[in-house]
DNA sequence: CCCTGATTCGC
DNA sequence: GCGAATCAGG
């Protein structure tokens, strides 16, 4: 190696390493990393040119070029309403869709998961509340959460919290029993 | 905000 | 032909 190239071009070598890069699913900056010395952007452009994009997926829907009448001279919005047919190119043609279909891993449909409730109270037998409201907290009333924060008598426990805890006493234990206990409790 | 490819257009 | 800037979408 004599030169180090300033300007690293489209060899042969390059070309061919993109065109089995790109085919094989790799994403244009992979693929940019992967050859060294050319951004994404080039290596975009440059699939273009080729033209090789759409990959394996490529639905042709044999649209005669649309090329909207473009810009009048000034630079701003050249972003307008996209045409028919390129707004039906653009869908199902992305990498990720490609890729999801070479490595062949479907996503199963997310599963419904029941609506679980936080669970804020815990049947509590609660004898000393204060019935508190989030203006009445601060730094020395428990600001155990009690009942639906969505309902309207929504409230915090407000009793006198125990020094640099956020709860009192009796909340504290609760909020911070040990996993063994839980568990024991649990059942 | 991260990423993706697509497009435009000055160079 | 090249690729930064930009756009559009996930």
């Amino acid at each position: 190696m004599s030169k180090m190239e300033r300007r690293m071009s489209w060899t042969e070598e390059r070309v061919e390493l993109l065109k089995k890069l790109w085919t094989d699913g790799l994403s244009a900056s992979q693929i940019a990393s992967e050859l060294g010395n050319v951004t994404r952007n080039a290596v975009i452009g440059k699939v273009h040119r080729l033209g090789l994009s759409g990959r394996a997926k490529a639905v042709r829907p044999t649209a005669p070029r649309p090329q909207k009448a473009r810009r009048p001279s000034v630079p701003r919005p050249q972003a307008a309403v996209p045409q028919p047919a390129m707004a039906a190119r653009m869908v199902g043609n992305t990498a990720l869709k490609a890729e999801t279909f070479a490595y062949a891993e479907p996503q199963p449909e997310a599963e419904v998961r029941p609506f679980r409730a936080p669970a804020t109270v815990e049947e509590f037998p609660v004898p000393s509340e204060r019935r508190a409201t989030i203006l009445d907290l601060n730094e020395h009333t428990c600001k155990w959460p009690i009942g639906d924060p969505t309902s309207s008598d929504f409230h915090f426990c407000g009793c006198r919290s125990k020094a640099g805890s956020p709860y009192c006493e009796r909340h504290a234990a609760q909020a911070y029993q040990p996993v063994t206990d839980r568990r024991r409790k649990a059942h």
